[in-house]
DNA sequence: GTAGGGTTAG
């Protein structure tokens, strides 16, 4: 665009110089604004007032362009910035998440105006602190400063996701203000209430708008939201509206339409559009990219394709990125590659953001603890524990996943604010150990500090209850949710309800519960249900839970493995070998149990009746020693839980020797024997924990003086002391 | 000189 060469600046007016350095601003031409900043320093411009304009202005320029060194060493070059400048410098510090940066600066302006405010406002919405960002509004309004569309939009994000109440009052200010004929400030509205789970209320916003009073984004985000809320259709539909009434179909539409399959788990259909953006061009854009990826690694479970997705992107930018990040960590079996993934993100020169951080810090969950405390020092390092509640969030789960509740309350106590989400992981990890009084009295506070429930708090409220057999507060709550927080509860929720009484033993409200609950019973209500009724011993009803459990999951072997062996403890031996046969000739498979524990931040696992560890023999003959201790201290074998092929004729003897040898009790041995005294032990478990071993592990805490810790895959369970943190109610 | 639409945690 800029044809001129350095030698032509003399006879460069200070008024072309000017046009020239704003097309540069305007076109965002880095180059050829750096050869005009070189020949500025060059002129030995005189004029003082075309010096400071053009001084301001090349700090405007930096910043667009996005160069935050550049933009400040121009700001701070400049003798008197202007508002404008100033404005354009906290702009490019908001974008860089350096808010603390921005806020300083625009302390400092004399005289803020409203795009100043406008500015740090949004910067307060990137980071959704709605109290600077209320704070703020009120400042505008105390100046007696008009607010405009840019103030509101701003505002509502920065408090979206705290509360529907919130919304509905900003709303309400929006409709008294005159602002609802503002596109970019419903369009806000519309996505906040989206976000909150009001599907309703941001489809009236969207049509109250009128075809006239849309956008874009108008359309972009309902299609954002339908696909959130599970309503693929009714994003498609818009979608083709759009494309009727000609409107302009770009990378945000591609990629919102696809977040439509993606939750409507249709790959077969996203795979189509997929090979029609593939004729236009599209997939080769990064936005597009993210959302292809979330696609394949959510619905196929494919991170091979997510790859291939990958690689075809001509720019690759921070969020496609995290989306293949997130697309590992969502496969448990993947979350090492999660890890090389953020490491080599890193090495071709992206800074990793929050929402890495967030990734890559819940795939830690999966790994061993010292990875993970890897990962927080590196947060730590990169000063984004200041900035992001999210990341602090995702190391409260991430600690008490693995098993280390106190540092994970440590982070909570520490950290600079809490959300939503922050209680419901804290809340979460309580009732994961058993300590649903701290999980419900968390629940108490939750509600004194007015930050919103949400349905993700009510799954860990009742699961902290169902844990515990409480019931009536259980029920207290159920309630609650819908008539006091007006959050309609989802199936998870229900199958909290039917664990919550059926391990208390009300089996026939916990099937009422599933009969008349409004969606199709899945497995996971059926599994529940089925668990109980193994627990309170009623085989009939447990046949109808695993005969419905394997319509829905003919390949799971939990109905047959939890059929057969209530079969076996009731004495009907018969229909237990039938179950078995049944379940071979179907090519139905069990998991093996594995246990694995991490030992000098190496990690050994465990298989049941494994010997291929370099240590077996020790440990097999501590386990003989231990059991001797074991029997002195009251120990009875629960040979129910030895679990053998149906044609293998076995005595007791060899049943307490397979018992012996489980996963679980061969890690903690390992453990043991590794370990210095006193030390606490922590074994991972694939699958729940045996009943033998849950008795013989608490017997063994006693023994050893030890605190071991058995995460499996319902929660955790703390023996000390002989006891368990469960109570033995699990 | 400032916004709202793609990815993320429980």
């Amino acid at each position: 665009m800029l044809l001129f060469n350095h030698h032509s600046w003399p006879l460069l007016d200070p008024h072309t110089f000017q046009n020239l350095l704003k097309a540069c601003i305007s076109q965002r031409n880095l180059l050829a604004g750096k050869a005009l900043h070189a020949l500025f320093f060059k002129s030995h411009n005189t004029n003082h007032d075309i010096s400071t304009y053009l001084s301001n202005h090349f700090t405007i320029l930096y910043s667009k362009c996005g160069t935050l060194r550049n933009a400040r060493s121009a700001f701070d070059l400049t003798h008197h910035p202007n508002v404008f400048s100033y404005n354009a410098i906290i702009n490019a510090y908001a974008k860089h998440a350096l808010t603390h940066i921005a806020r300083q600066l625009f302390d400092q302006i004399p005289q803020p105006d409203l795009v100043s405010y406008n500015t740090l406002i949004s910067a307060y919405g990137e980071r959704g602190d709605a109290v600077e960002a209320l704070g703020l509004l009120r400042e505008v309004r105390e100046k007696c400063l008009a607010i405009d569309g840019f103030t509101l939009s701003g505002v509502i994000d920065a408090c979206s996701g705290r509360g529907v109440g919130l919304i509905r009052q900003l709303h309400c200010f929006v409709v008294m203000g005159g602002f609802d004929s503002y596109a970019s400030v419903n369009n806000a509205i519309l996505t906040s209430y989206s976000k909150e789970g009001f599907l309703g209320e941001a489809r009236q916003v969207f049509h109250e708008m009128g075809y006239c009073g849309r956008d874009e984004v108008s359309w972009n985000s309902m299609i954002v939201a339908c696909g959130q809320h599970r309503e693929g259709s009714e994003a498609l539909a818009l979608f083709c509206e759009m494309v009727r009434m000609g409107l302009e179909v770009d990378m945000f539409t591609m990629a919102s339409v696809l977040t439509a399959f993606t939750s409507l788990k249709d790959l077969a259909g996203g795979m189509q559009f997929h090979a029609k953006m593939i004729k236009s061009g599209f997939h080769r854009n990064s936005h597009v990219g993210s959302g292809l990826i979330d696609l394949y690694s959510k619905c196929a479970g494919s991170m091979l394709e997510c790859r291939k997705v990958f690689e075809e992107i001509t720019a690759p930018d921070l969020v496609l990125w995290n989306t293949m990040i997130s697309g590992y960590t969502q496969n448990e079996d993947l979350s090492e590659d999660a890890l090389c993934c953020f490491r080599k993100m890193q090495h071709v020169g992206f800074r990793p953001d929050d929402c890495s951080f967030v990734c890559v810090v819940s795939a830690c969950s999966n790994l061993s603890p010292s990875v993970g405390n890897q990962v927080h020092a590196l947060a730590i390092k990169s000063d984004i524990l200041y900035n992001h509640v999210s990341v602090n969030n995702a190391l409260v789960a991430m600690y008490s996943k693995c098993g280390n509740l106190q540092d994970a309350r440590k982070i909570f106590d520490t950290m600079p604010e809490h959300n939503t989400v922050s209680l419901n992981s804290m809340i979460a990890g309580y009732a994961q150990h058993g300590l649903e009084a701290e999980s419900l009295r968390l629940f108490e506070l939750m509600l004194q500090k007015d930050i919103a429930p949400n349905n993700i708090t009510f799954i860990a409220v009742l699961s902290a209850c169902a844990h515990t057999g409480k019931v009536k507060e259980g029920q207290k709550y159920f309630s609650m949710m819908k008539e006091k927080f007006g959050l309609e509860p989802e199936a998870e929720h229900y199958s909290c309800m039917i664990d919550l009484l059926g391990r208390a033993g009300k089996l026939s409200e916990a099937q009422r519960i599933i009969e008349t609950m409004p969606f199709n019973p899945g497995s996971t209500e059926w599994a529940a249900l089925l668990g109980a009724c193994k627990k309170h011993g009623n085989v009939e009803l447990a046949v109808k839970a695993a005969v419905e459990f394997i319509r829905i999951e003919p390949y799971s072997a939990t109905p047959y493995v939890v059929l057969s062996s209530m079969y076996a403890s009731a004495g009907r031996w018969e229909e237990a070998a039938t179950l078995k046969k049944l379940m071979r000739e179907r090519g139905v498979k069990k998991t093996p149990g594995c246990s694995w524990i991490e030992i000098d931040k190496k990690v050994h696992v465990f298989v049941a009746e494994d010997t291929s560890h370099p240590m077996i023999r020790k440990i097999h003959e501590y386990m003989g020693e231990m059991l001797k201790k074991m029997k002195q201290a009251g120990y009875v074998p629960d040979i129910r839980w030895a679990l053998m092929k149906d044609e293998e004729a076995v005595t007791a003897e060899e049943k307490e020797r397979k018992l012996l040898y489980h996963s679980e009790k061969l890690a903690v041995a390992f453990g043991l024997i590794c370990t210095k005294e006193g030390v606490p032990i922590l074994v991972v478990k694939n699958l729940r924990i045996c009943g033998d071993c849950h008795n013989a592990i608490k017997i063994i805490s006693a023994i050893s003086g030890r605190e071991i810790t058995i995460r499996d895959t319902h929660r955790f369970h703390c023996f000390k002391e002989g006891q368990c943190s469960c109570r033995d109610y699990w």
